[in-house]
RNA sequence: UCUUCCUUAGCUCAGUUGGUUAGAGCAUCUGACUGUUAAUCAGAGGGUCGCUGGUUCAAGUCCAGCAGGGAGAGCCA
């Protein structure tokens, strides 16, 4: 017989059934009720054995994270607790696991940090299972959301040899051996000799790869890993993340906003529709977290609340200006409370970020057109020749989710300000061949997919919502 | 990279002003029980107190350096 699903047969309303199921045990009870999951739901299914006619050594080999088939019958459950429970004719062991050995014994109540050091064991808590059903559902949200709108999905290359973008610190791809690489005539490294011909490094971006892309097909995104070699350690980055970055042409800064915001609450709804009880799960799981937080940095809202509360609120839209304006005149700066300094001209600091999102609009907020000296080169110049028609969008207890702007279509706009910045224009002959030929207007965001995923599931660390987490000093797995 | 806190049993944590043989809960093992829900009950084993050095009659406890981790910051998505 085929394997039914738990899933499955927890959502039938039908008993008294033959089923054949195979999964992990997550707990034995009582020499007879085995809890087994087999990662189809969060919920696990309740096996019920005759252990006076079952064999003792196998009754033995019944641990925590052993794998099981179980042939039986559906049936209504005689014990509070569940609907339905299987009764089992045969109970196959399919691998074993040791207990005095197994490092996860889920009664323990194993922290996250410890999880993360047995991170190929941790998908098989509820937690993690949850995170990463919920992680799936999202990436399927993004290609559907794009692909219901047109949009071409593009593979943008990992491997890049440009790094005109400045978007951080690079990753070098090399063949070229470290301890005796081919040197030139005056001692430097000769790329020459290396495998691509020239200094190669992986992405940091695949944007402006995408703006070629939207220069023809009109709507195109891209979705895939991006690497930073920056030295950060903090709760909400990763050397190795994955980012979806839409590009469209005819665009500007407004339809830009428009779309991040539509893009947003769609995936969010579909995770509501879609993932229940895994958001049940990690709604209750934030609960028993923030029992031990004073009760000032509890949230104020549950976590479906929350996520319900962004479907059904448009997002704050503010200039950089206004942004000034209000934190100038915000309690904290008057009594003092921001340690850095606020002046229009330079960036918004975190805690500034934090004020607006968490303090005053208390919703996703929009900050736009900031600043050209803090901004990247490829940014629309606005009519006022000081501020650029870039967006930033703030999420409440994430920061910066989505960075995008209207891009500069002016060819003469666009070599000025690549010369007041020191881009190298021969390198990107290329990008600059966009606005060469059939200029047009276009706009874009970059969206951090693992920021999204913390958004959604009320994860508070980065590494604990991507499989294998790549920081700095951690490449394990 | 900076600031700050932490590191004691497999896990989560106590450990007083430095003072006999370093504790608890859970897990594990042995046994009992058998409609349990993190099953329960009884018993047992389990420690180079992160590492290196120093102060002291005496260091888990005090000091220094190093390593790893958390939180916050910078950089950003």
């Amino acid at each position: 017989m085929s394997r039914t699903k738990i899933k499955a047969i927890l959502l039938n309303e039908q008993t008294d059934y033959a089923v054949t199921i195979k999964g992990w045990v997550r707990s034995f009870r009582n020499n007879q009720f085995i809890a087994i999951n087999d990662g189809s739901t969060i919920n696990n299914l309740q096996v019920v054995i005759d252990f006076e006619h079952t064999d003792e050594s196998l009754l033995k080999q019944i641990t925590t994270g052993a794998s099981l088939q179980v042939d039986g019958t559906v049936v209504a459950s005689l014990g509070k607790g569940q609907r339905v429970e299987v009764k089992a004719e045969k109970v196959t062991l399919l691998g074993e696991c040791n207990p005095e050995e197994y490092p996860l014994q889920l009664k323990n109540k194993p922290s996250l940090e410890y999880l993360r050091e047995i991170a190929h064991l941790r998908f098989r808590t509820n937690t993690f299972s949850a995170v990463f059903r919920l992680r799936h559902s999202l990436a399927f949200a993004i290609h559907k959301f794009y692909n219901e709108k047109g949009f071409v999905y593009l593979h943008t290359p990992v491997i890049t040899a440009s790094d005109a973008e400045g978007a951080g610190e690079m990753f070098k791809v090399t063949t070229l051996p470290f301890d005796n690489p081919p040197r030139t005539e005056d001692g430097q490294i000769d790329y020459k000799e290396d495998f691509f011909g020239r200094a190669t490094n992986l992405t940091v971006s695949g944007q402006l790869e995408g703006e070629l892309g939207a220069m023809a097909l009109g709507e195109i995104y891209t979705f895939g890993p991006t690497f930073r070699a920056e030295n950060s350690n903090t709760a909400r980055h990763l050397a190795e993340f994955w980012m979806v970055e839409p590009e469209v042409a005819f665009f500007d800064l407004k339809d830009n906003m428009d779309l991040a915001e539509e893009f947003i609450q769609y995936v969010i709804r579909y995770a509501l529709d879609n993932n229940r009880d895994d958001l049940e799960f990690l709604a209750q799981r934030l609960v028993e977290e923030e029992k031990s937080k004073p009760a000032a940095e509890r949230s104020e809202m549950g976590l479906i609340e929350k996520l319900e509360f962004v479907l059904n609120n448009k997002f704050e839209r503010i200039t950089y200006t206004e942004a000034i304006d209000i934190l100038l005149q915000s309690k904290p700066y008057k009594k003092k409370q921001f340690q850095y300094d606020i002046q229009w001209g330079t960036d918004l600091q975190s805690e500034h970020e934090r004020f607006l999102v968490e303090k005053h609009f208390k919703k996703p907020v929009i900050v736009t057109d900031y600043p050209k000296d803090i901004k990247s080169f490829y940014m629309r110049l606005n009519d006022d020749g000081k501020t650029v028609a870039a967006m930033d969008i703030l999420a409440p207890g994430i920061g910066e989710i989505v960075g995008g702007s209207q891009r500069e279509e002016r060819m003469d706009k666009l070599v000025q300000r690549m010369e007041e910045m020191h881009i190298p224009q021969e390198e990107m002959y290329w990008y600059l061949d966009s606005r060469r030929f059939g200029s047009a207007p276009h706009a874009g965001f970059g969206l951090g997919f693992e920021r999204m995923v913390l958004f959604v599931s009320g994860m508070s660390n980065i590494r604990d919502v991507i499989p294998f987490p790549r920081t700095p000093k951690n490449a394990d797995f």
